[in-house]
DNA sequence: CGCGGTTTTGAGAATCCTCAAAACCAGTGG
DNA sequence: CCACTGGTTTTGAGGATTCTCAAAACCGCG
């Protein structure tokens, strides 16, 4: 079910995703800091479970490669995904920075992470200023994208929520460069999409299908292909914010 | 409608609000260094607009008397309260470390904010490491209570989601001493809280009216007074966390 | 071929919405 | 003191959306 620790594959200096061009560039400096403060790497495999709400990780991750999902849960079992996370997302600042974690954490498809610990988090922040206010920066996103999903789940109807959120995720993935190819699917299924549009399962179904029918997207490899951007988010009423660049841990 | 810069009344040594046992105390040169940093005070009267959706404010903001809201609207006007400001909490940090506020601040009640200046970060981050460690945690709890929300918009039903919202507010505002005497009433319009729970009016009318009629609530006083507590969260399926001492800035 | 997970379909029911109007209430000016 | 006014709360009614239940179809994998 879970992974575990893998042999450390990237050095921070050789790292694939640092060099995007969406991610900002560190001073040789930060580099070689950031370098001692990863601790390790983390494999999660699909499904496997990173984080647990109510527990306190002693760990910060950075997302390198894979596809994961933060969600909550009623006593009762609903479930309310709240955001993703995808390569170059840090996850776990909540357990690092509070008490303990309010949300739990899961792989949508394999993922590697990078490990940092909790305790030198404090060391960064005196002697790391930059790397500091990156951690600021990439908090204040979450809660960005945060607000843009609640705006989504509160105030749209069931066709909107849908096209928004398959855009915003297509956004995301592109921004990073993750397609190169066109035509790569989100993995995840319906049942992951109802659960972030806070919709039942059958009403999502009937919902994609409507968007799948008017050719937008295409569901297939387990996922989700967008075909119309632009048409989904005319209808989600809805424009991506272009960041430029942006940090990451 | 707007209010504006007032005469500085608190010098932050002397603030009222930091005293209270919520809050962390500071070191001498962080409260010394805080009082520099502070460039003013504002005033808002009810229903001014603090912060805007797509400017680029030069400010942050503490809150130090009085309630607020933030929000997002979608083009055709529909609105989404995303949380609340209170007494301690800080606002404007996403336009102070991004590029541009992606959502309004609205005041419920007149307020009193404290004026920081978003130069003076970068300077903050490098001196102060424990104050730029306070505002990373005030943000990661900012996105924690958005969670909370979504969670409740998400999958509560509607008397969950009424009782959930005035079990939150009511506990965040005994939380920082808001009450003194029993029986303060949240200032808030039943239009504020169908925003905020992704209802409609009527259904939000119809649905507070089965807590009044249960004598879980009052409504007077332009607001909601909570009588049962308990009662509330047990509805809600939701238990207050309780933080330590937390950061004010 | 069988199995578990996922998607699809149908149908009736509950929730929630919109429209519309009335009641209520606090503040304002006569 | 009272009438007027604008904002807020309340009520009723019909309709749209979304939900639950249940079962079938589909699909990749061992």
């Amino acid at each position: 079910m879970t992974g575990g620790m893998a042999a450390r594959r990237y050095e921070c200096g050789k790292c694939p995703l640092r060099t995007r061009p969406i991610f900002r560039e560190l001073t040789e400096k930060e580099l070689c800091y950031i370098g001692r403060f990863k601790s390790g790497e983390l494999t999660a495999d699909k499904g496997a479970t990173v984080l647990v709400e109510g527990t306190h990780s002693p760990h910060l991750y950075t997302v390198l490669q894979g596809w994961g999902f933060r969600y909550k849960l009623l006593p009762d079992g609903r479930r309310q995904i709240l955001n993703y996370a995808l390569p170059g997302d840090l996850i776990g600042l909540q357990s690092a920075v509070m008490e303990e974690m309010q949300h739990s954490v899961e792989a949508l498809s394999p993922m590697l992470l990078c490990v940092f610990e909790r305790d030198q988090l404090e060391d960064l922040y005196r002697n790391y200023p930059g790397l500091a206010y990156d951690i600021t920066w990439l908090a204040a996103r979450e809660e960005q994208m945060v607000d843009e999903n609640m705006l989504s789940v509160g105030r749209r109807k069931a066709l909107e929520r849908a096209a928004y959120l398959i855009a915003f995720l297509h956004h995301r993935a592109v921004t990073i460069g993750l397609d190169a190819r066109r035509g790569f699917a989100i993995p995840m299924t319906q049942q992951h999409m109802a659960d972030t549009l806070g919709l039942s399962l059958v009403h999502t179904n009937k919902t994609i299908r409507r968007l799948i029918n008017a050719r937008l997207i295409l569901w297939r490899d387990g996922g989700c292909q967008v075909l119309e951007f632009e048409k989904l988010t005319e209808i989600a009423g809805w424009a991506p914010d272009l960041h430029e660049k942006r940090p990451i841990l």
